[in-house]
DNA sequence: TACTTTGTACAGTTTTTTCTGTGCGTTCTT
DNA sequence: AAGAACGCACAGAAAAAACTGTACAAAGTA
């Protein structure tokens, strides 16, 4: 507390600009299915300068430090914050992880590869389901007609999906940096 | 209304996997942001044997046609549907987009594209700033070293946006498909 | 062992989102 | 031109989500 004029003036500076950003980030993360505030403290976290505890996001964002509690795990879910371990501390520390290449892969790995995964299996039951009612009905066209039909559908569902599971692969392998490297080509302009 | 018995049976028996499948679906859609109602929608639009009207869409979903009409509209925004024209009737039609490539690319050039494009310009913007707060606080070393590593972390940041904009063009303009083909290498399993 | 401190579970409140019914402008029919 | 059907805007109701304060278990400290 009581900074003296000069720094206060700087810290104001510093603040405009970081909450452009922080504002900007947080509202964002919708996108990952993170609610607004919960962008907020990722973004707040983005620029701390060191690992913060609850107590601290807490008085930071004016909230209750229950909904820090949560809004953390729920980062932590999404490998978007790691824990962080300091000697002599009591307190749990968090930091963003700052490699936004693997949080991008991680988000896919964990939320997108559950559903392709569950879709796909599902898919495959439905499909042999299918495949038996065909047998049991096929004395009634329309109803194969129907079944081939929803099957059709289903195939190429499934095709979609097996795609999908393989694009994550790349994500997750590297492969994607052959065809998007990280570091843009030179650009001549 | 009134089908003989022997096609109940069938429509029950049709009827359960597609269940199965409409829900796991709707129950996925909420990686594009969508409601589970409306993921459901979109599931019963998937296995439609031709364009719905909202009339049928909300007897089906026994929902009212105002929320259908919400849910179509959510669904034509991100491309998942599309409106069909029919001769002779003077209701609304509409039918999935069954190229889910095609509904992948279209979510990350609506939804994601948006957000890359805001953060490169607000990034841009705010580099800028902070170069400039640099000049005016180039006696405070303090000052000027916690700009810096704003500054280093704003560049990070612009390169991961950078990238994510490259790689969403690989979507669009279909080389990611170079990289992860439609179909398959054959498997010998 | 008794005393702190920390993180989270839980219940209740506030806020936001979703859903419905009514009503109106538009378009098609006659 | 009058009438009917359609889709949607809007306001209110219902449902879901986010947030808070209290209370308590776990783990450290003296």
């Amino acid at each position: 507390m009581g900074l003296d004029p000069g720094k206060e003036e700087q810290n104001a500076a510093l603040h405009k600009v970081r909450k452009r950003v922080i504002e900007t980030i947080g509202r964002n993360m919708d996108l990952y299915g993170i609610s607004l505030s919960t962008g907020h403290l990722y973004g707040l976290l983005f620029f701390a300068d060191k690992p913060m505890t609850l107590d601290e996001m807490g008085s930071e964002m004016k909230m209750s430090k229950t909904s820090m509690s949560t809004g953390v795990r729920t980062l932590l879910d999404l490998k978007m914050v790691n824990k962080v371990w300091e000697k002599g501390s009591r307190k749990d520390l968090y930091e963003v992880e700052y490699d936004w290449y693997q949080t991008f892969t991680d988000f896919f790995d964990i939320k997108w590869r559950k559903s392709v995964e569950t879709n796909i299996m599902i898919l495959r039951k439905s499909m042999e389901e299918i495949d038996k009612l065909v047998k049991e009905y096929a004395e009634e066209p329309d109803m194969v007609e129907m079944l081939h039909k929803d099957k059709a559908k289903l195939q190429d569902a499934y095709a979609y999906y097996r795609w999908l599971d393989r694009l994550i692969d790349t994500f997750e392998n590297g492969d994607i940096y052959k065809l998007v490297p990280k570091e843009p080509p030179a650009e001549n302009e």
